[in-house]
DNA sequence: CCAGATACCGTCAGAGTGTACGGTATTTGC
DNA sequence: GCAAATACCGTACACTCTGACGGTATCTGG
């Protein structure tokens, strides 16, 4: 006997759908990447129609675009809910390090490079993504600010620091994600986590390779 | 009237369309893709029938593979070149960075990328890929550090420093890829090159913004 | 309560893909 | 020279993908 389900409004229907749609792009996205993402495989996942999805996403092109918002959203969202679990301390700038590095190997940062890839070939794709990817920059650039707080952020050289930490951990995420060799990867982390140290004047140079690394303001 | 062709060996006939093959591709994944680069468009690009792809690579994945080795080689071969040309003088650790820039923003970097990101999700692709590229960071070693030479080769953090200019490097050409901002990234690789002496111990950490930073050994 | 709007469904044709296959031209080994 | 081998060619076919379309269920505004 089929269940009457509860009356829900037409905008209620049309957000919950259309949020499945895109969790299922994202799914598939970092599962089976760019190439394999079609209608319908996505279709598959989400356990809709073909119809269905056309009535949402007209063409590939535009689920795709849809697909970036969401996935800048969920980015955005997960560094939120971590960086508020980063505690204050000696190590907090270590402790930073370790949240962007969390941020960069999780299964969105993943989903997001296969859209981030395909655009640079994807006119299209490319002009829908860059306004996101700005909005997600500066969202980021806020939130590293803000778990840092004082006395970091009236540090002029932390801007430049934090610019460094994001890049060479982006690269190192790249490079260690077909192999990922645990060992190789922490010894970079926690090296860095040095550099930066020195950077900051806080140890001198020549302590680069050595010790636990742990230095605080 | 056709004029009589010279006499090719079967070896050389084989080399030379095999090399046309894997050109178009790798230009082929460059311009349009790794979803976009198919038989067809392979073929069209190198002027061949589409029989003769298949004689050389069975299969699409088959392809691809051989594209790797392929552009391996060609990156190899374009970083040997460059590196070459770089003058020994005060401000040697300061042209290796730009040196690396350049690799990590050739055009075979970024169709090695698009065959790089597809391999992850790929197991096929992948197996090929991982081999390929220990033997491309092997040569990148040695490479980076006869460029060096001495003094800096025999500093034990110089290999610590090669390795955070390379990632640094990669995620900074990956941000930069698809809305190029020249003078935010210029001013990242000045300050990174300021950082590396900082890191060496060559320049205390309060400078780091500042002046234009050409130090030597 | 009921007409119009909107969300969802399922099938279809056309284009494009990868691979199989038989045929022709060139080279090789004897 | 001449068969065998191998490089190259072009068609054919089965398959998948996309986007179009008409049809049904659910909601909304009056």
């Amino acid at each position: 006997m089929p269940v009457p389900r509860s009356r829900r409004t037409q905008a209620e229907r049309r957000a919950t759908t259309r949020a499945r749609i895109l969790g299922s792009t994202a799914e598939c996205l970092l599962e089976r990447g760019y190439a394999a993402t079609t209608i319908s495989e996505v279709q598959e996942r989400a356990g809709l129609a073909r119809g269905t999805i056309q009535h949402h996403f007209p063409t590939r092109a535009a689920l795709l675009v849809g697909a970036i918002s969401h996935l800048v959203d969920s980015r955005i969202e997960r560094f939120r809910a971590e960086a508020a679990l980063v505690e204050d301390g000696p190590g907090k700038m270590q402790a930073v390090v370790d949240l962007v590095w969390r941020d960069l190997t999780s299964p969105v940062f993943f989903a997001a490079l296969e859209l981030w890839v395909a655009a640079r070939t994807d006119a299209d794709l490319r002009a829908a993504l860059v306004p996101e990817e700005k909005r997600l920059f500066a969202s980021m650039r806020e939130l590293y600010a803000g778990t840092l707080g004082e006395p970091y952020t009236s540090d002029p050289r932390v801007d430049t620091l934090v610019e460094f930490t994001v890049d060479l951990l982006t690269g190192l995420s790249l490079a260690t994600m077909l192999a990922p060799d645990g060992g190789a990867r922490d010894a970079v982390l926690a090296r860095w986590k040095r550099a930066l140290a020195v950077l900051a004047g806080l140890l001198p140079a020549v302590e680069l390779l050595d010790g636990p690394g742990t230095i605080g303001p």
